[in-house]
DNA sequence: CGACGGGACGC
DNA sequence: CGACGGGACGC
């Protein structure tokens, strides 16, 4: 139940057909439009080598959609010479359950004609599929210089617009994309933004520029720098892949990597504890112990609501003896109040649970796991 | 935006 | 803390 999102229907080409022919008018907002696929100066007529004008960019695209698919939607528009949908490496590695060659979501179509490159962006940018709005443009000439260079940016007064957000870059050097992210529920700017800009050292100089600069107007200064780039994945571990992944067989596993560990970790625990490894579990001498004094009792933190005992397990049983869990649940609405409990007999597999599974991504959240602290009602 | 339960020995 | 529509340069 943890990651159906990704369970999406196939696009047929009818659907496609059917989606341009109704939608091609599709709305696009000007700043994306700006956004700078249009050099600013004079190249235009490089045609034959220099800048294609036939080569285009495709991005956002839905996550089903094939390369056959693309280039069907995109021969309705005129002779195309190639097509490459870009995919995730065929990793056959074991961590990741994001099963090989998954679309990275965009991909470039290079057609015979400019004119007819030209046509498809008219009609095709902005054209919506699914749940994506994509977007064409014309693909950049490849090159390093281009790469990493996505800005993140906080710390945004929350009137900020893409406009204003973009005025502030501009000087900076060629936008590519910009975009400020809006809670969904209420409508209002998280204070985040990113900004891409043509060159990666446009980019470098944004974060020299405006990093820790107060906006006029403002009170508070903005934080500016690289924006994660898209390896470095947040989710390495995907929902279900824990069961595969923390294979029961394996009683004790090396440090599992965590995207970005060091961000999210919060270990209450103090080197001195972590000394030894012959501690034995006591009822009372030490702050961590399960009350009952065998086994040794870890807090869980930031569970789904709809968390059931089995995570605990799953989660837990790879590094050891597991003598109980428990999630706690909020008395009137049965759903798990974001905490659990796991009592683990010994310690070495306690620690190493702990040292592994704090900061590990459990769907969206990323857990929070510690010994137990005593809340001493009594002693 | 959020942080540590629930049970009940029979002296 | 904060991370996008997961994924903008050929995976």
């Amino acid at each position: 139940m943890m990651s159906l999102k990704k369970i999406t229907q196939p696009l047929e080409l009818s659907q496609m057909d059917h989606a341009l022919i109704h939608q091609h008018h599709a709305q696009v907002s000007a700043l994306h439009q700006n956004g700078g696929t249009t050099s600013p100066g004079s190249t235009e007529s490089l045609g034959d080598d220099g800048c294609s004008k036939t080569n285009l960019i495709v991005n956002y695209l839905p996550q089903t959609m094939t390369q056959e698919e693309i280039k069907a939607l995109f021969s309705s528009i005129g002779e195309v010479e190639s097509c490459k949908l870009i995919r995730d490496k065929p990793t056959g590695l074991t961590a990741s359950t994001t099963v090989s060659g998954q679309s990275l979501g965009y991909g470039f179509v290079n057609y015979k004609n400019p004119s007819d490159a030209e046509k498809a962006i008219n009609t095709l940018n902005g054209l919506r599929l699914q749940n994506k709005t994509i977007k064409v443009s014309l693909a950049r000439p490849s090159c390093e210089s281009i790469k990493g260079a996505n800005l993140y940016i906080s710390g945004l007064p929350k009137s900020l617009t893409q406009l204003d957000l973009e005025k502030l870059f501009s000087s900076c050097g060629q936008i590519i994309t910009s975009r400020i992210l809006y809670d969904q529920n209420t409508g209002l700017s998280k204070g985040v933004g990113f900004i891409r800009f043509d060159q990666r050292n446009e980019a470098e100089r944004a974060i020299q520029k405006l990093n820790g600069t107060i906006p006029e107007g403002a009170t508070e200064p903005i934080t500016v720098k690289f924006a994660n780039s898209p390896s470095s994945n947040k989710n390495a571990l995907p929902t279900l892949a824990l069961a595969s992944y923390l294979s029961p067989t394996r009683r004790f596993l090396g440090p599992i990597h965590h995207p970005s560990s060091g961000r999210f970790r919060y270990s209450p625990l103090e080197s001195s504890l972590l000394g030894s490894t012959t501690l034995l579990p006591s009822s009372t001498a030490t702050p961590n112990t399960a009350i009952s004094g065998a086994g040794w009792c870890i807090f869980v933190y930031n569970l789904a609501p709809e968390t059931e005992e089995n995570v605990l397990w799953q989660l837990f049983g790879p590094f050891g003896a597991v003598q109980s869990v428990k999630v706690i649940r909020d008395f009137q609405t049965q759903k798990c109040k974001g905490f659990g409990f796991v009592t683990m007999t010994n310690y070495d597999e306690a620690l190493m649970a702990i040292q592994s599974l704090n900061g590990f991504a459990l769907g969206n959240r990323v857990l929070q796991v510690s010994f137990k602290t005593n809340k001493m009602k009594m002693m």
